[in-house]
DNA sequence: TTTAAAAACGACATCAGTGTCATTTTTATT
DNA sequence: AATAAAAATGACACTGATGTCGTTTTTAAA
């Protein structure tokens, strides 16, 4: 006489409502998009998505959230495991090709979009500084890690190198929001590979 | 019989309206900035705020508008006047002090914010882009002029080195907006000068 | 001092989006 | 099939912001 619903029920549904809400996101910005846009693109009414989420706040925050966190750990663990510093960083700024290609994390303008606007708000700009600092922790440790095993020789500390690349690779993410081809980011991460070479001192 | 108001106060009221504007916007950022912040601001009434501008947009542009046109002007006629591109360059990044400092052009992120939560909308893209590439052809002149003059080297294009400045400060405004002092932005400033000087090709 | 134009006011109608909740539908278990 | 719990629906009340417009106040010229 009871009818639990099975959790994977409810993660599929809880997970096409992010998948519907990522698309939106991405098409209209995080201010632009409503409720209403996200429980028409997944199908469903609007009592439904507030079944699974409280607020639009809640639902983007879900949706990004852990992300950082488990790049955070994986890049940790590779460390532990002995993975060379250098072709763990090029991972990391290029992803798996560990190669400079066309910008495409469309979703990363939304974010900063996201902290952006809401920086006013207290909480969000709590949350907004540790994520920033777990992003900051990661490559500085691979710095860190690179520089006592003799790969790197930093003309800077770490942790500005660190926060360089965040700040150059958020940067060509807005701008490429904004003016899009026009911001040539394939030539620029070309640059910013050559600047890290250039300021851990490889070769 | 006929009582035309001085040009001058029109002028007058405009700027504090503007004023008021731009201390509201930094506050707040652009998107949670209502009409009512800003004329309580100022002192006036919802009319009259709406006698000089037709909407938020409308205020926000005036109040970011011609100062790049200016800043590009000012840059073009030095370049005529011989000005050395360096010294030039050097101001343009970091302002007349010519030496990085703390972040502080605190309109920036707001520009930024009012850009990316706009991209959506065709007409704000369009001048979205046209910032871009003004700023994009101010450093890439001063450049192109430094390597007539055989001061610099480049290592890559011009447009390239100028679209990473502009990438970079992009980035370290954004950062700051969300993660305020974590972010060093003056330790960051100073990279950026190393790596501008290295890109150059200046010893 | 009168006068007519401009500036300033603020009430108002309108709109878009929000989160809730009583009701209906669907589901898994018995 | 019967049933009780969970999921899904959509109408609803509410909120906050917008731009307008008839009215009042201020202004400078006559």
């Amino acid at each position: 006489m009871a009818p639990k619903m099975s959790d994977h029920y409810k993660q599929k549904r809880r997970k096409d409502i992010l998948e519907a809400a990522e698309k939106i996101f991405i098409e209209k910005g995080y201010e632009h998009t409503t409720i209403k846009d996200i429980y028409e693109e997944v199908g469903l009414s609007r009592g439904g998505v507030y079944q699974y989420f409280s607020n639009k706040r809640d639902l983007f925050e879900s949706l990004i959230g852990d992300k950082l966190e488990d790049i955070y750990q994986l890049t940790a663990d590779a460390l532990e495991d002995g993975e060379d510093p250098w072709t763990l960083l090029k991972k990391r700024m290029f992803g798996e090709e560990q190669h400079p290609s066309e910008y495409n994390d469309s979703l990363a303008p939304v974010v900063l979009e996201f902290f952006v606007s809401g920086r006013t708000d207290e909480s969000l700009s709590v949350y907004a500084r540790d994520r920033y600092h777990l992003g900051v922790s990661m490559y500085e440790n691979i710095i860190q890690q690179g520089e006592s095993q003799g790969i790197f020789t930093p003309r800077f500390s770490p942790g500005t190198i660190a926060r360089a690349i965040i700040s150059f690779s958020d940067g060509i993410a807005v701008d490429s929001a904004l003016a899009g081809e026009e911001v040539q980011s394939k030539e620029q991460s070309e640059l910013l590979f050559d600047m890290i070479q250039y300021m851990l001192g490889i070769r």
